[in-house]
RNA sequence: GCCCUCAUCGUCUAGAGGCCUAGGACGCUGCCCUUUCAAGGCAGAAAUCAGGGGUUCGAAUCCCCUUGAGGGCGCCA
């Protein structure tokens, strides 16, 4: 059904009020993976209509997550000021400035599919009130919709200032064939008078969303579940306008390990977040595309642009997901493996930096350093803890790892025999030490795990680490000779 | 309270009437590899398909009810 479109049009419009998260970065993808998947347009719209809460630091926010994501978007407004795409503007606030709402209102008056509601706010919660306290739904009552011009007047005098609600229908059905739901369908009579132009002459949300729905020619409409009670309320603005309605796709929420949505309490939620503990763009976006969303043989990892390529909305799932962050963090793991060494460093160096690592201590090139660990790192911030011991002067002991490897007896006589044998080695490459050091466990009668281990430990301070002789050779010589040198001391202190 | 939605291993999910003694992935357990830790390989535990009724020769798949969970009922979006 997605074909009949000459061309798909889809928008992620978010609200300013906050940095983007983990819901409605999934939604963005979402919608920019079914514009890839058809070649059609991803649009970006601002939807700042609530003045109090909205701000261009939001915005910027939002504008930074999602370039960080990857989801480009081909119209809709810019982090530098300016917009691309010929259905702009794409910010709310300057379609308002422009009058662009105020003519929809104005023909919907005219029709009598609106009307000017003076009820203060505190009518409006007494209302609510009321109708709880009688188990009627806490709706507005629409008695503003035939006032007399005495009592308009009256209002007038008092001051009011008005706000305009949509004249719902009060009887039929209202319907539509939802791309993940099936068939949804509401009753007219349950549905309400809801506000469209605000007190202060801002539209609200359902009001501006379908106009500007319209007007950029969005072809699908893909939100969150959130947003299915205000899509019949929506489709009969489009009926009073006589707009054909775009295809609706609601797709399921996102909960917190608790089964509750997603918030604070659960730790990180934004995406801004997850960037500065580690995470990968690619991760997140490999991550999410899965929240909700599966190919028919589960398929788990994807090569770049392979989303975009596989991606569809009938793969998307009805029940909601729980965000599990074990899972996100293994997959990490996979994207941090097949970065090149290169890009692995340049990505590792805010937080090398961040642990106060001093670069320039190291003997060899610190991108072979950051490299030697890489199958290890779950997260960008697990680099520094995993080799920050290549660029110290003076390592620490892990005081574990002494008392179970340097506390055995033979453990003095092997450091300090291992002392003499590379003091006196010419070279000092990986292949060398080893054969060196393999050779000396064999004429000394040890097992090499007897000789290996305490080596680990003196050279490193710790028990795990990364492959002994390569470790070594980055380490150097001189290191590696005076770091056992002080473990030799640390062992006649200890035991 | 009213309206709406949803329901397969702990979690993400495959499944669109017989291929299901329910498949994959994360996590978990064990083994292998191995100088440690990882990574990798192999094996395993883990879902009476929320419960109950139908329909059908046959149901995880279709229908109904119950239960549970989530969402909405704002001059927020």
């Amino acid at each position: 059904m997605i074909m009949e479109y000459n061309k798909i049009r889809v928008r992620f419009a978010p609200s300013p009020t906050g940095h983007l998260h983990i819901g409605g970065a999934r939604t963005a993808l979402f919608n920019y993976l079914l514009a890839k998947k058809y070649n059609g347009v991803f649009v970006l719209r601002i939807e700042d209509t609530d003045e109090l809460r909205s701000s261009a630091e939001s915005m910027n926010s939002i504008f930074e997550s999602l370039k960080w994501l990857g989801l480009d978007w081909d119209e809709g407004a810019m982090a530098d000021g300016r917009e691309k795409g010929d259905f702009g503007p794409y910010i709310q606030s300057k379609r308002e400035a422009m009058g662009i709402y105020k003519k929809y209102v104005d023909y919907l008056l005219e029709k009598g599919y609106a009307y000017y509601c003076y009820c203060t706010v505190e009518e409006l919660e007494e209302m609510r009130k009321k109708a709880q306290l009688e188990k009627r739904p806490p709706r507005y009552d629409g008695r503003c919709r035939n006032l007399s011009k005495e009592k308009i007047e009256q209002y007038k005098k008092e001051g009011r200032k008005p706000v305009i609600r949509f004249k719902m229908p009060d009887d039929g059905i209202t319907k539509w064939n939802d791309l993940i739901h099936g068939e949804l369908k509401f009753e007219n009579r349950l549905l309400y008078d809801f506000i469209m132009i605000k007190a202060s002459g801002y539209p609200t949300y359902n009001f501006a969303c379908v106009i500007d729905d319209y007007l950029m020619g969005i072809s699908h409409v893909i939100r969150g579940d959130d947003h299915i009670s205000n899509t019949p309320l929506q489709i009969n603005l489009y009926k009073a306008f006589g707009w054909k309605l775009p295809e609706f796709a609601h797709l399921s929420m996102i909960l917190g390990p608790d089964g509750l949505r997603l918030s604070k309490r659960h730790g990180a939620t934004s995406i801004g977040e997850y960037k500065r503990l580690g995470y990968l763009p690619q991760t997140l976006k490999n991550y999410l595309a899965l929240l909700g969303w599966s190919t028919p043989d589960s398929q788990q990892i994807f090569e770049e642009g392979e989303l975009e390529k596989k991606f569809d909305l009938s793969g998307c799932q009805k029940n909601p997901a729980v965000f599990d962050t074990t899972k996100l963090t293994w997959m990490n793991g996979e994207y941090i493996r097949k970065l090149s060494k290169e890009k692995l460093y340049e990505l590792a160096l805010p937080y090398l930096k961040e642990a106060d690592i001093n670069l320039q201590k190291a003997k060899v090139n610190p991108q072979d350093i950051v490299a030697i660990e890489q199958e290890k790192y779950k997260l960008l911030s697990d680099v520094p803890k995993l080799v920050d011991f290549f660029f110290k002067d003076d390592i620490d002991y892990d005081a574990d790892s002494v008392e179970k490897v340097f506390r055995k007896p033979e453990v003095r006589d092997i450091l300090i025999g291992l002392k003499d044998l590379y003091s006196n080695m010419d070279g000092f490459s990986e292949a060398l030490i080893e054969e060196k050091t393999r050779a000396f466990s064999k004429e000394k009668g040890y097992k090499t795990s007897q000789v290996f281990h305490p080596l680990r430990v003196s050279v490193s301070g710790r028990a795990c680490g990364p492959t002994l002789f390569r470790m070594m050779e980055y380490l150097g010589k001189e290191a590696v000779i005076k770091r056992i040198n002080k473990s030799i001391e640390l062992i006649n202190k200890l035991f």
